[in-house]
DNA sequence: TCTGGGGTCCTAGGACCC
DNA sequence: TCTGGGGTCCTAGGACCC
């Protein structure tokens, strides 16, 4: 989907339409916390980013209608997690009317098996249907990429966004792979492309010509996959996805803080948040954690197994705050509670009694 | 890029078992 | 007391994705 979030806010508020917008998280005015959760293309053009903090935001669009006097040159709204859930939806229905085998990977993206359902020579109709579809019938615009594997059609999918149509035939496939920059394959984030760029690798192209033992000998396994990839031989299946595997909530202070008392609260709110999760899916776990970032941005883990699953939800808030000892000391910007090793059958409750 | 929130997968060392 | 070879599980950290 393009800018999924900025296009459901559109669908109930028209008058965004067009308009730079942004949908944030977390923000009050006069906090430094909040940062852009999706910003529409009319924003990106004027400098806005995804995951930028608001304030910068704001630093670049002063009119933005949270900072009056009005006229604003850009909109703001509030992230409703719920509502594009509910619109992702509908959009998943459609989908599966679509594939053979449907792939969703977030609210926002889903693969598809088409094989059956259209041919290479029909295939730019068949997706132009399907965005008309879903743009006729929920109003959101979407981009499709087809190809013969997911992480080609990923790429062609991104590529002429927004309201992107590409499709690559699989002789086209090093045609249109090789010209790429190495960020944009599945894969390679900001530290591998780092790495790779030391070494004088900047195109998809040049990756491919590495012989695939120097790629396994400086990044293990992933080297392999990236040999793989940038030839375009990835042979993963589509497949839907499986159950769960964890189940976490975060959250930043407004300030940065060293009290325990603050700290141990939060740490309570996230664990009976993750708690109401957890029963509502009827999930029993087998292991706790915390996750503290101080600042300025080190990440700490502390986990804890127990030997069976339960589903005993005292247990996620008396095993985080036991695990937070270690973080007595520190100052904190941010914490998150999380569950894992779950397991979904049955719903009888087992207790264990891990701090008696 | 000075950093929101929810996820997945991988790696490496240590404990422990046979 | 020294220590092969194969395996699993747990934990902490890291990279990546949307």
């Amino acid at each position: 989907m393009d800018c999924f979030y900025v296009s459901c806010e559109r669908l109930r508020d028209p008058d965004l339409i067009d308009q730079p917008v942004i949908v944030g998280m977390n923000y009050t005015s006069g906090e430094s916390r909040g940062a852009v959760a999706t910003a529409s293309y009319e924003a990106r053009a004027l400098g806005i980013e995804s995951s930028m903090n608001i304030s910068k935001a704001l630093s670049i669009l002063p009119d933005t209608e949270l900072n009056p006097p009005f006229e604003p040159s850009c909109y703001y709204r509030s992230a409703d997690k719920n509502f594009y859930r509910e619109i992702s939806q509908s959009v998943r229905n459609i989908l599966e009317d679509f594939s053979d085998v449907t792939r969703h990977v977030s609210i926002d993206e889903a693969y598809l098996d088409v094989t059956s359902k259209t041919t290479w020579n029909s295939s730019a109709k068949f997706s132009q249907t399907l965005k008309d579809e879903i743009e006729s019938v929920i109003g959101v615009p979407s981009s499709i990429g087809i190809a013969s594997s997911m992480s080609v059609a990923k790429m062609a999918s991104t590529i002429e966004k927004p309201r992107g149509l590409v499709v690559v035939k699989p002789e086209q496939t090093q045609n249109f792979l090789f010209p790429l920059p190495i960020e944009n394959l599945p894969g390679i984030g900001p530290v591998t492309a780092k790495s790779l760029h030391a070494d004088g690798i900047h195109l998809i192209g040049e990756l491919a010509k590495i012989p695939i033992g120097n790629l396994k000998d400086k990044y293990g396994n992933k080297g392999i996959s990236f040999s793989t990839l940038s030839r375009g031989e990835d042979s993963n299946k589509v497949l839907p996805m499986g159950p769960k595997k964890s189940i976490s909530r975060e959250s930043s202070f407004k300030q940065i803080t060293i009290n325990f008392n603050e700290k141990k609260a939060l740490i309570e709110q996230l664990s009976q948040d993750v708690g109401s999760i957890a029963s509502s899916n009827n999930a029993f776990f087998r292991t706790v954690g915390i996750k503290i970032i101080e600042p300025p941005y080190k990440i700490h883990t502390r986990e804890i197994s127990f030997g069976t699953a339960t589903n005993d939800l005292n247990l996620i808030s008396t095993s985080a705050i036991h695990l937070l000892k270690d973080f007595r000391e520190i100052s904190v910007r941010k914490m998150g509670v999380k569950i894992s090793n779950l397991s979904f059958h049955g719903v009888e409750q087992t207790k264990i009694n891990q701090w008696d």
